[in-house]
DNA sequence: AACCAGGGAAGAT
DNA sequence: ATCTTCCATGGT
C-alpha cells in the first residue's frame, strides 16, 4: 500500500480499503489500544502511535516511524490475499465486511503474557488486567503512558500480585511461565518451523493450542495457523458442520495454508461484529 | 471422562 | 430479578 515515512515521528498513509484503523485494532489481536471517532491509538511494548484519519490520508504520529510501518504490515499486499481466499461465500462476505484488517507484528514477549491472560476470558477484562500490570511495573514512557514491562520487571511480581490485578486462576500460570522465560530465547522461535515453535510455546504453563496459535500468529508472524475460539467454531459449523476443535484447526489450516491467519481474522471479526 | 478454578457479561427462566 | 452458561487451560 502507498505510504510515506516522514522523518522519525510521522507516517502518512493513503486512505485505501486495505487499511482501516478501527478494523485493525478491533479484531481481537491486540489489547492495548483505544479507538475514537476518526482515529485511535495503540501501545506496543514501549512504543506508541496515534492515528488521525483525514479526508484522503491517515496520519500516524509515533515515536518510531520505521517500527510502526513494519508493525502495521504496510509492505504486504492484502488485496491479493483477500482475492486468493475469497473463493467461498462466507469468506468473501467477511473480507467485504472488513477489508481493512491488517495483522500487526507484535512483540513476542508481550503476546505470550497477554494471550495467557486472554485464555477463557473476555476482552474488556483482559485489557484491564494488562493495564494494571503495566501500571504496576512498566516504565513510564515520554508520552506519559506505561510501557509493557520487561521480563525482569515482571519476574519481580508475585502470584498474589497477579491475583490482585484480577488474573484469577491464571496467576500461577503467569508466575511459572515468566520463570521459564528467563531461560528461553523467544526471538529464536522466528527462525523455527511453525510446528517446532509451537512445541516450545505449548511447554509454557497457561499456553494451550489456542493461545499458542495466537502467539505464533500475532507475536511471531507465523501465518499458517488458525486459532480456533468460540466464534470460529460457530463459523466452522455454518460452513462445514460440526467437528472437534482439533479437527477444525487441522482442516482450516489444510484449506488455507500460509493464508490461514488472515482468514481467521476476517472470519472472527465478521462473526463477532454481526452477532452484537 | 467429567468437573472445577475467578470473574463478569450475556443468555435463559 | 435471579439463575445458568460461557470462555481455554491445567489439575484432580
Amino acid at each position: 500500500m502507498n505510504y510515506e515515512i516522514c522523518g522519525n515521528n510521522l507516517i502518512v498513509a493513503e486512505k485505501t480499503r486495505s487499511f482501516n484503523v478501527a478494523q485493525t485494532l478491533g479484531c481481537g489481536q491486540v489489547f492495548r489500544y483505544r479507538l475514537w471517532q476518526g482515529g485511535g491509538e495503540v501501545l506496543s511494548l514501549f512504543h506508541k502511535a496515534v492515528f488521525e484519519e483525514k479526508q484522503d490520508e491517515i496520519k500516524i504520529i509515533c515515536d518510531d516511524a520505521k517500527y510502526f510501518a513494519k508493525y502495521l504490515d504496510f509492505d504486504r499486499n492484502y488485496d491479493i490475499i483477500m482475492e486468493k481466499v475469497s473463493d467461498k461465500a462466507s469468506v468473501s462476505t467477511a473480507t467485504a465486511f472488513a477489508p481493512g484488517i491488517r495483522i500487526l507484528a507484535q512483540d513476542t514477549f508481550e503476546t505470550v503474557v497477554s494471550f495467557i491472560i486472554s485464555a477463557n476470558n473476555r476482552i474488556p477484562r483482559i485489557q484491564s488486567i494488562i493495564e494494571r500490570i503495566c501500571a504496576a511495573c512498566g516504565e513510564k514512557m515520554p508520552s506519559g503512558d506505561f510501557a509493557f514491562p520487561t521480563l525482569s520487571a515482571l519476574t519481580s511480581l508475585s502470584e498474589q500480585d497477579f491475583q490482585s490485578f484480577g488474573a484469577g486462576y491464571r496467576a500461577p500460570y503467569l508466575k511459572k511461565t515468566l520463570a521459564l522465560l528467563c531461560n528461553i530465547d523467544l526471538s529464536a522461535l522466528r527462525s523455527l518451523p511453525t510446528e517446532q515453535a509451537a512445541d516450545v510455546l505449548l511447554a509454557l504453563p497457561g499456553v494451550g493450542p489456542k493461545v499458542a496459535d495466537c502467539i505464533l500468529l500475532f507475536g511471531l508472524g507465523k501465518t499458517d495457523v488458525f486459532p480456533v475460539d468460540t466464534w470460529i467454531k460457530k463459523v466452522y459449523r455454518d460452513m462445514f458442520g460440526d467437528a472437534t476443535t482439533k479437527a477444525m484447526r487441522k482442516n482450516l489450516v489444510a484449506e488455507y495454508g500460509e493464508l490461514s491467519g488472515f482468514v481467521q481474522q476476517y472470519l472472527f471479526y465478521y462473526k463477532r461484529e454481526t452477532n452484537k
